[in-house]
DNA sequence: GAAATACTTAGCCTTATGGCTAACAAACTC
DNA sequence: GAGTTTGTTAGCCATAAGGCTAAGTATTTC
């Protein structure tokens, strides 16, 4: 997947993972903390990390035996802009087309 | 997929897919009219419009051989709350931070 | 130093994804 | 009504995704 909006739409296409990164949210926390929650055998909720690590949405330090989780909030900015652009261009348009609508209506008026 | 974020951010998650929500959003177009733009097989082409349209991001209505595909802009709405959400979450957690931190200051100053 | 903890790696399985060609169907157009 | 346009359907293929078990490694802990 060359794009980054892939990687990162993608990442946050399967509910696991966003489980990981509403949990996240609230502050860092080791694999086996995280993976209590989720009904999979380890190396199966590892790949999710893995994902979410690979798309730059987490990052991870090993210390001792524990791999700690952050999360990375740069990611969900930047998705989350894509997805604004193109509300903002999708809310414009349709300001174009009722000014449209009323210049058309003010025109039959007139005529 | 059972949830509506999955095959929402899933649906986002293929530039193929992005560039034509990005086209949908300047207005209606027909399936070849939007097929011109991306080098494949129709069918192949078809396949990205279908999930666009399970995802409920687009509406289409066919006139007699054309079909005519519309954005709609209640899903595109809906991932981004959720991240949104999300991005809130996480400056609030990191201003309840700096606030702690310079509570620490405050009574490290006292102490 | 043996045992327990916390991952990690390797490898297998099934289904989904994203691409293709070939053949079909429906609606215009001449 | 023969031909062209515009999808549509069926079926194949290769790779990725998401799950598993089994076995291995590195750190504590007792």
């Amino acid at each position: 997947m060359a794009n980054k909006l892939d990687t990162f739409f993608s990442a946050l296409a399967d509910p696991t993972r966003r489980a990981v990164i509403e949990r996240l949210i609230t502050g860092p926390a080791a694999v086996s903390e995280l993976h209590e929650a989720h009904d999979m055998a380890l190396p199966s909720f590892l790949k999710h990390l893995g994902k979410l690590e690979s798309a730059g949405m987490i990052r991870s330090e090993k210390i001792g035996r524990v791999r700690m989780l952050h999360i990375e909030a740069a990611p969900i900015a930047e998705a989350e802009g894509w997805l604004k652009q193109q509300r903002h261009l999708w809310e414009g348009r349709l300001d174009r087309l009722s000014a449209l609508a009323e210049q058309i209506e003010k025109e039959s008026d007139d005529g």
